[in-house]
DNA sequence: GTCAGGGCGATGC
DNA sequence: AGCATCGCCCTGA
């Protein structure tokens, strides 16, 4: 069942503080948590959970062990992966307002959001 | 300014 | 203790 570990929980609270239209990176989310070095450990983690693309609303059922994971994206501008399949990151990440082209981020800075 | 590829060390599980 | 990692940074053209 749900055994969560802090770090898990940490990622989770932060990426609720996300707007709908803003994404965030791994690093940022690292540093977020106290650990700027931690960003490699933060992807594997996501990778560990659901990606549900439907969690965005926090008013929809507050399951911390679900989140928007697709708005975590790289510092480089590159979209990086997904459980999902990247496509469908993509898609969602430009219904939410996100320009990507070829698995690059256009407006990656005006959408980067920063705790 | 853009794009590409490679190499690296650190952390948590 | 060991393993594996949805990444980061750097350089060059």
């Amino acid at each position: 069942m749900a055994s969560l570990t802090s770090l898990q929980l940490k990622i989770y609270n932060l990426l609720r503080k996300i707007p709908k239209d803003k994404v965030t990176t791994y690093k940022t989310l690292a540093k977020a948590v106290g650990k700027p070095k931690n960003w490699r450990e933060i992807g594997k983690i996501l990778s560990q959970n659901p990606c549900p693309d439907q969690s965005r609303d926090p008013d929809k059922g507050r399951d911390p062990s679900k989140f928007p994971c697709y708005k975590v994206v790289r510092s480089d501008g590159k979209i990086g992966g997904y459980s999902g399949g990247i496509n469908k990151k993509k898609k969602l990440l430009q219904k939410d307002g996100i320009i990507i082209i070829n698995n690059k981020i256009r407006n990656f800075k005006k959408v980067l959001f920063k705790f």
